[in-house]
DNA sequence: TTGAAAGCGCTAACAC
DNA sequence: GTGTTAGCGCTTTCAA
């Protein structure tokens, strides 16, 4: 095997210094051309790759962005978070970057995770999912001004859509339930129950109101439609039955997962082969089209993940383009990104 | 915020050389206790960090092991690599490395991102998952030098279990069906049938082997009892229904994979209404316990990703400690782990 | 447009 | 047991 080539094997190869390589991979422009193509093959000829570590040093920019992996939790809706970081790491390859992998158990841990992480590997920004109320990572880093973008909006009262103070993508949850009650209110349907989360959660109290509004404007009063629950199966389908089960029942339920709804779904078969066998039985539809929904033919509102990862790589590198220069630090201003999910109809929906 | 602390920062606060905070550091045996601990106090005071850049250029060791994201596939058995990577992270974090994620679309990418991988970041390891027949990756690492794991044992000729080329971990799949075969013997039944994937894929040959063997041992001949199918749960579905649908029917399956049992559960749903309404129901068994499972409650054979994520871990610092010094090549001898997975019985089962 | 010098932070050798 | 020297590979001055 080759030895590893170095900048001075590349500046030997093509009868140049190793300062004009140098200039040839960073700053093509001051070179002649001739010159450079010259380099150009020196470099394919031998293989060579800039070191990063050495790069780093200099620099002081490691081309690393790091990011918490989750722990699988409730489990169906953690595919979801999986498709947003293979697509990230696709992103991140595309602009120059990696993604290095940590985890953390609870918010003293992470921090203390940042403190080495920062220390030691130097990443040049972190991407923070599973965002939620008062979270102190944004604060955190900040303060510190490593630079960073969440996966998810910041839901406290500290810069809401206009002037956050920092730079996040998020999907439109809201968007996505009310298109999901429109298709059910354009199918004929009236009752249109919500199946979602207790109130708190930024995301939970997003997807409900979208339900809720388009419902209003339909002309129909959501009031005693929804039921809040944890997010599991069993949870859903308890939840679910009691809806179903009401004296004036809905005919169709929109949830704030595809957990909850695959319980609604159990609920919806339960009660099929018992009381009224006459009614159609009722719609379900789903949240984050995992692939539990495509496999039991669950209609579901689909995030564009690809595009959130996507999105999280470019504001960032928009933050270190426009930085002064060695330590990364951000110099553009906050900028945010909010995705249209889709709804995907399936079966019978 | 503090500025970055350096070794010499931490040496002048502890009156000594650099040398020695550097000895204080990797070799500690070497310095009096008294100033190792004037040492220790003023790394704590500084908040000193040692930089990975810099350390990675004098000693060729970046303490980064990179492994490839796989694309969710088909989805429900997806969660098994994302449970695995997570419990790598946590493993390789205690040993003092960190993951760095890639994407290949194709073994030509990878070999290509190997290449970036390796001129650039300089990871200490590999760790490669989903191996196959005629996996191209190990020779290629072998070739360069690059230590590597796989999890996976290698499916080819070219080293068995014993002999073989390089180290890996793995589950021992057939100890995992024939655990569920015997269960099922237990419980009363003998035309248990199997549903897996055409013969070629080790894994899946391996997982029918537990069953074919456990059930010829029991005296039941299981010829024609199994199909084979791609992996999916329509297709688990469409093959359960032959099965199920035979002149003499199967009373339970053993299932190569969860996707495939969720298949077969919609059969055996969509059966029970029908025909044979005074039989039990068949009983289906799954494997890879992914959070489907657990959410339908269907019993399913369970693998130990955290040991197999630690094992992988082990094997690969025991290669780094043992190697001869600067660029860490394997000089022990490349070991195995064969891990025994585990029944979870759920509801009915 | 190209080249020479300096130094990022660290540790392997060696000298004290 | 501790300190000094040198240099890993690169890029940012600055000079030619």
């Amino acid at each position: 095997m080759a030895e590893k080539a170095t900048i001075t094997d590349v500046a030997r190869y093509a009868n140049v210094s190793r300062q004009t390589v140098s200039n040839v991979l960073n700053s093509p422009g001051l070179v002649r051309e001739e010159t450079r193509n010259r380099v150009h093959e020196a470099v394919k000829a031998l293989g060579y790759r800039v070191n990063q570590a050495a790069r780093q040093m200099r620099t002081g920019r490691s081309r690393i962005i790091a990011t918490r992996i989750e722990p699988d939790r409730d489990g169906i809706n953690g595919s979801v978070f999986d498709r947003f970081l293979h697509s990230l790491t696709a992103s991140a390859a595309q602009a120059g970057y990696r993604i290095l992998l940590y985890t953390a158990d609870d918010e003293r841990s992470e921090f203390a995770t940042f403190d080495d992480l920062i220390g030691a590997y130097e990443p040049d920004a972190f991407v923070l999912t599973n965002t939620f109320h008062r979270d102190g990572r944004p604060s955190w880093l900040g303060e510190r001004g490593v630079p960073f973008v969440t996966f998810g909006r910041p839901w406290d009262g500290t810069g809401g859509v206009h002037g956050a103070a920092h730079s996040w993508v998020d999907v439109d949850g809201a968007a996505g339930t009310a298109e999901a009650t429109r298709h059910l209110l354009d199918t004929g349907h009236r009752r249109i129950g919500f199946l979602g989360w207790p109130a708190g959660s930024g995301v939970g109290d997003d997807r409900r109101s979208g339900w809720s509004r388009t419902l209003a404007a339909a002309g129909v009063d959501p009031t005693g439609l929804d039921r809040a629950t944890a997010d599991g199966v069993a949870d859903g389908e308890a939840a679910a039955r009691d809806l179903l089960d009401a004296g004036h029942p809905v005919t169709a339920l929109v949830c704030a997962s595809d957990s909850l709804a695959l319980g609604a779904l159990n609920a919806v078969r339960l009660m099929k082969t018992g009381e009224r066998p006459d009614a159609p039985p009722p719609v379900v539809i789903g949240f984050d089209d995992t692939p539990v929904a495509k496999a039991v033919g669950l209609s579901s509102v689909s995030q564009p993940l690809a595009e959130a990862a996507a999105g999280c790589v470019s504001l960032l590198t928009r933050l270190f383009d426009s930085a002064p220069s060695r330590p990364p630090e951000p110099a553009a201003p906050p900028a945010h990104l909010l995705l249209q999910p889709s709804l995907v109809v399936r079966g019978s929906a």
